[in-house]
DNA sequence: AAATAACATCGTAATATTGCAATATATAGT
DNA sequence: ACTATATATTGCAATATTACGATGTTATTT
């Protein structure tokens, strides 16, 4: 087996469960911390400031933009990524409707 | 090779990553999404209601517990998983930190 | 004390993820 | 055209996750 059964949820709660599955990794998250403090980002200074193989960086920026998290310019012979604000705050609301849906009046 | 290097990330990373990762999975989004709309809740509603053998309920609810989401208390002979409210207000300021901390005006 | 009920844990098969070397691609400068 | 630079893709080995049957544990009921 090993295969999440996402038949058996609803789109939200998979698409909910894959942005938060893209953002559970810490060099992902230190990609976006790196990214949103700078104005513009270009890779090979990823790779200098985490500390993984130029591969890996790649791999993990192709899944940023899986979730339209990051957007990608090419800025002469390299590339710019940045944060996709509206995709950004988008995904902020959804999380903070996902949290405060919660009653907390239990037990 | 398959393991994520953690010692090359800080603390504050590998907690979001490690709290983002726990939720990354439909299963779990449902399980917190049954449990707030309900004010007590016990391992074998959740077995109906999300359609998943026992044991690998079991499993996600521990996975909720290892990052403190839930608490779990012993109700006669079966259990009552309750959200952490104190825990879950928490990660909720985080993760707003986390997304506000976003310089929004690259590119 | 035996049977039942409600989880939890173990073991294991199937699949997914992580990381990187090697290689491919694309652009800039010479 | 050739070379250098920057990033993407491929292929693969190591490890992690998912799911579940079988079994263990603990508390209730009879």
């Amino acid at each position: 087996m090993g295969i999440t059964k996402t038949q058996i949820f609803t789109d939200k709660q998979n698409d909910l469960a894959q942005f938060f599955k893209v953002l559970g990794h810490p060099a992902r998250v230190a990609i976006l911390q790196y990214i949103s403090s700078q104005n513009a980002c270009v890779c090979s200074d990823l790779v200098d400031e985490i500390g993984l193989a130029q591969a890996t960086i790649s791999q993990h920026l192709k899944e940023l933009k899986s979730i339209n998290l990051l957007k990608g310019e090419i800025d002469g012979k390299s590339m710019c990524y940045c944060i996709n604000v509206e995709r950004w705050s988008e995904i902020q609301e959804q999380l903070n409707a996902f949290f405060n849906n919660a009653k907390l009046n239990c037990c």
